[in-house]
DNA sequence: TATGAGAATGATAATCGTTCTTATTTGCAT
DNA sequence: ATGCAAATAAGAACGATTATCATTCTCATA
């Protein structure tokens, strides 16, 4: 279980919402969670919480750097865990799945093209969108 | 001025609104439109089309390849004409600036890691946010 | 060139994800 | 324990987008 500490070192009072949810997102199965699928767990395990509480607490938590949010393709928000590691993302257009990779080569090749562009970044996104040819994928090849 | 053949060849009726939108990306001073972009400046330009009308074109346009359509951070869609080559972006996180680049490496970097994992591209959309350092950018370093 | 079937349109309602408002509850320093 | 600022739950409000539906077009055919 997460500890009140994590919060109180982020500038943040412990309250029972921040808990469930910082919680959540070290048990869960699947690193990357929607603001409704937090909801939707959180009641699922009879927590009871607003879904306004859980996208004050998301954003919080990623203005905290507690948590990373990402928009991919489809207009929701999804948010992991900050592990501190810098990572992209290669999604399944067929079953959702999630997968991450870091390459240092495409980094380097990104800072040397804005660089080229007289830009400073700030940070940025790279998501694949793929089939990912998986045995449970529903689209089977 | 763009021609009823662009459409029928996409198999697409060739009318009014329609062909006023794909003029408007022809002839607009910024490659990058929003559904909003395109409602007001066809007002603006005197011609009567419903807001739902441009969203409905947008989205035929682009599945039939003549538009593109990026999710960038802010949660609106924004549109830009299928030239036939593929770009990144670079967006400026003050003024809203956006460059298009192309960067061989990088590109095949992400067909390789795609393939490591076992997924076959679709597609990918690589999003640089940074400071854009220009003189008219807002937020002058 | 008229015409009619079906597609496209414009107005507006509806939806979706998200944020705001407000009255109430909670955390925590005292 | 007590009080007060901060956090909450509920639901209204919001902006972007999509669905609905009656009316108006497009275009192949007569």
């Amino acid at each position: 279980m997460y500890q009140p500490e994590h919060l109180k070192n982020a500038g943040l009072k412990s309250t029972l919402p921040r808990l469930k949810v910082l919680d959540l997102f070290e048990k869960s199965e699947d690193r990357h969670l929607s603001a409704e699928d937090v909801y939707k767990q959180l009641l699922n395990n009879g927590e009871d919480v607003g879904l306004a509480t859980v996208y004050r607490v998301l954003t919080q938590f990623q203005q905290a750097g507690l948590l990373i949010r990402h928009h991919f393709e489809g207009g929701k928000s999804v948010f992991e865990l900050n592990g501190g590691d810098h990572h992209d993302h290669i999604v399944c257009l067929q079953c959702g799945h999630v997968e991450e990779f870091h390459d240092a080569a495409i980094e380097a090749r990104q800072e040397s093209v804005a660089a080229e562009h007289g830009f400073s970044i700030r940070e940025h996104s790279l998501h694949i969108y793929a089939d990912c040819n998986k045995k449970e994928c529903p689209h089977k090849p």
